[in-house]
DNA sequence: TCTGGGGTCCTAGGACCC
DNA sequence: TCTGGGGTCCTAGGACCC
């Protein structure tokens, strides 16, 4: 194993022979936060809350002097700022993290196409491909964490395996500004010594459940039988906790992957019990995800209502319709019909929100393909601008239900390359 | 302390069919 | 008349991740 970080940057992580550790995770550091300080940079030394104020909060991103407070993502606002009364908070900017996000990305594009982001601030690359161009994996890590601060003065962590799992539980553990490459024939001298807490699956439910039976390490795992390990916690976990102790994970860098579900959900400042005012939001969410699936050319068949009530307890209602839909009209009709199955007198919710899933193809109007030529696309356009507004179900005239006309691709077909 | 919003994946039971 | 086992679909809930 070799460690660089910020502080001792002289560790040379090519003592070690690197060379099956091609599968890098890398992690932003508290990436909010930091995007926040280049804002802000006479806060650097002060501890920095990203995340809104108001009563039912939580901490979006803390930066790490607010860390040694305590202070943790997901955490409470209030509880957060009781821990470390003198937090600046700093209200979150989405379209600004998407823009760094884009530009760090684009970096890890340049070193190898495959790259498989897994939420904005992260991402696998396998750079197997990439060694004979750029060098080994730990001079790429390297190589791609110089170019990423002197190009958005953002650092980050980097882990190298051999395996996905394992590099992300490296990069965790190189934390902050730092890397850590783990050769494929070290992967078990890691991985053992570690709480299983600190295992990619295992939260605090299954932790304890673990615990429970007197394991604590992951070398415990390893050394438990698989069929007692499944009876605890599940077959399919059980296996995976169990292949994943001995460091087993064939899963590939994978670049492409389809959404399976479209949701939008609200919890409310104060719990409401004014059903005209549940079902307003309810058509403004229907709404909101209808536009979402329009966009990525995608239609639904299954809707979900979602309502959480005072109590923090949660009820799901689901609806299979016969025909997929991405009309705003539709997922609102089916949505509704499940809230008032459920809203009895004297109801009182916390959290109300719609979700669509059982994705597929939808049937054009995907923004993308949009070709300007195509009057009745245009028209249809305008029928959804509409149907954003009013919540009204999309009407298509009559004339415009033909067939797509010689010549012109299908809708929600790309047209082919040219040459 | 009092718990966001965006998701993915898994389990378990029941209906239904062969 | 009583009964089995497998497969698929649907539904509800929950763990987990960032």
């Amino acid at each position: 194993m070799s460690r660089q970080d910020g502080s001792d940057r002289t560790v040379s992580a090519e003592a070690v022979d690197d060379s099956s550790a091609t599968l890098l995770h890398i992690d932003m550091d508290a990436f909010f936060a930091s995007v926040e300080l280049l804002d802000h940079p006479e806060l650097v030394d002060q501890p920095v809350i990203v995340g809104h104020r108001s009563g039912r909060s939580v901490v979006t991103a803390a930066n790490y002097v607010a860390r040694r407070y305590g202070v943790n993502s997901a955490m409470p606002m209030a509880l957060a700022l009781r821990k470390c009364p003198s937090a600046v908070v700093l209200e979150p900017h989405m379209s600004r993290y998407k823009d760094f996000s884009a530009r760090v990305m684009r970096i890890f594009g340049d070193i190898t196409p495959l790259v498989e982001p897994l939420s904005i601030d992260e991402a696998f690359l396998d750079v197997a491909g990439a060694r004979r161009l750029h060098g080994s994996p730990a001079v790429i890590a390297a190589l791609i964490r110089r170019r990423v601060e002197a190009e958005t003065g953002l650092t980050c962590s980097v882990g190298a395996a051999s395996t996905k799992f394992v590099a992300k539980m490296a990069s965790s553990r190189a934390k902050p500004d730092g890397l850590l490459v783990i050769p494929a024939e070290d992967t078990l001298a890691f991985l053992h010594p570690l709480p299983v807490g600190a295992l990619w699956g295992v939260g605090a439910t299954t932790e304890q459940s673990l615990l429970r039976l007197g394991l604590a390490r992951i070398g415990d795992l390893a050394d438990t039988p698989l069929s007692v390990l499944q009876k605890a916690v599940g077959e399919s976990a059980g296996r995976k906790l169990h292949d994943l102790a001995w460091g087993r994970d064939p899963r590939a860098v994978t670049v492409e992957r389809e959404e399976k579900s479209v949701g939008h959900e609200v919890t409310f400042e104060h719990d409401v019990n004014d059903l005209a005012r549940l079902r307003s939001e309810l058509l403004r969410q229907a709404d909101a995800v209808a536009v979402r699936l329009r966009s990525a050319g995608l239609v639904g068949r299954c809707v979900v209502l979602k309502l959480r009530y005072p109590d923090f307890s949660t009820v799901t209602r689901s609806r299979t319709l016969a025909e997929p839909t991405n009309v705003g009209r539709r997922i609102y009709e089916e949505a509704a019909a499940s809230f008032d199955l459920l809203a009895v007198k004297g109801i009182r919710v916390r959290l109300i929100g719609v979700r669509v899933e059982q994705l597929g193809e939808g049937d054009g109007g995907g923004a993308g393909l949009w070709d300007p030529d195509d009057d009745w696309r245009g028209a249809e356009r305008a029928v959804d601008s509409v149907t954003a507004r009013f919540g009204l179900g999309m009407v298509r005239p009559a004339s415009l239900l033909g067939p797509a006309r010689p010549g012109s691709a299908r809708p929600g077909t790309p047209k082919p390359d040219k040459g």
